[in-house]
DNA sequence: AAAAAATTTAAACAAACATTTAAAATATTT
DNA sequence: AAATATTTTAAATGTTTGTTTAAATTTTTT
């Protein structure tokens, strides 16, 4: 083997992993899980019990794991400017290592009433939102337009997540390979602060 | 019954589209299907062959239905700013209607080597992008910056989608009800096309 | 080194699944 | 009205699913 042996509780999860984010939870299978971590099936129930605890395991450390950094990015003590860059830049590399996790956390999350939403509803950050209040305080100064914040972090976050979400569209569209699309998000890291800093510094009609 | 009698198979149909927007393909299962439809799981191999056939139909449906008013309006003569005001609102109201098309179509294009990107692939109009020469011609007449097209529209998109996408999470978040997350989306009919040509109309250091 | 605990294996399990069958009921054609 | 085609039903098919079992093996403890 390449890589150091690891314990198989160890190689199961990050198999889990592997196998839920690319299929989601109703196509993913116990024997693909399996598989993928080069055990038995029997092993998969061994050290999580079932499937459906395996999941709920990786689902929350997902979670944790993409939208934790940006809650501590925008909290962050910096000028609004360089904050938008670093959110951008952090958010685009972090996004490039695990390129599907936004499309798993929020598709599980469809439908109503989903069981995971939940998950999400516990696990939802409510801290304060140090940039809410910098944005208002810069509208106050006239530093940047009066504006609707939900409206701009909307945007913000869907610039950014977006292209990963849709990431094979946008390859097959784009006839991108996916250096290609590497290259273009990492683009994105000055078109995206560039196009909301432009917005707010220019007054609306 | 309120609505009007309709074919056994339109009902299918119809079920079949309501539970795999809900669910996905792997988590949607053919009783789900009849049950929504108050019919037998014969009936749905009777007339549709198989769950594959069934799905791959209602994938094309959803894919042209959601992706070639994109198209169309893109490629309307109208002038620049005109053109991304009715996009914007267009594909709102469009997705107002149906707010799980989007995560629909994208989640079952997620994975490398996912079958249903070779059905998009197929579907994928190569038709003339009239919105992009349109850009680069306003830009050369020095209306706007010089842009990347494909960072433009990018983010159109992702300003526009984005948000049913994540419509539970922002729900949740945002403590938001149902009628307020479509009011948020109507007050985006402002809001993105104002970013897009305050970002066009001014230029870049 | 013996005993105990933890891990791994292969096989089996029941439940859920997509799909098929054959007969019954209904609608259409002759 | 008889014959034919279409639609619907209920039951059964074989497969895949998640999960469990019990024995074998390895590791740890005594």
């Amino acid at each position: 083997m390449s890589k150091v042996d690891q314990s198989t509780e160890c190689k199961i999860r990050e198999a889990a992993k592997r196998v839920f984010l690319r299929k989601g939870f109703g196509s993913a299978t116990t024997r693909d899980i399996a598989e993928s971590a080069e055990t038995n099936i029997a092993l998969v129930n061994y050290y999580f019990r079932s499937k459906e605890r395996l999941f709920q395991e990786i689902f929350r450390e997902s979670f944790v794991e993409t939208f934790v950094p940006v809650a501590r990015i925008l909290n962050d003590d910096l000028p609004l400017e360089a904050k938008i860059y670093k959110f951008v830049d952090h958010m685009t590399e972090l996004l490039k290592r695990d390129p599907l996790l936004p499309m798993f956390v929020l598709s599980e999350m469809r439908g109503e009433n989903s069981e995971f939403c939940e998950t999400m509803a516990e696990l939802h950050d409510v801290s304060s939102n140090r940039f809410k209040i910098q944005l208002e305080e810069e509208a106050a100064k006239g530093n940047i337009r009066n504006i609707d914040f939900d409206q701009v972090e909307v945007s913000l976050m869907s610039m950014v997540i977006f292209p990963f979400i849709s990431m094979n569209m946008l390859k097959i569209k784009k006839n991108m390979t996916t250096e290609q699309f590497y290259s273009f998000v990492d683009d994105r890291k000055k078109t995206i602060p560039e196009m909301i800093l432009t917005y707010l510094r220019h007054p609306g009609k």
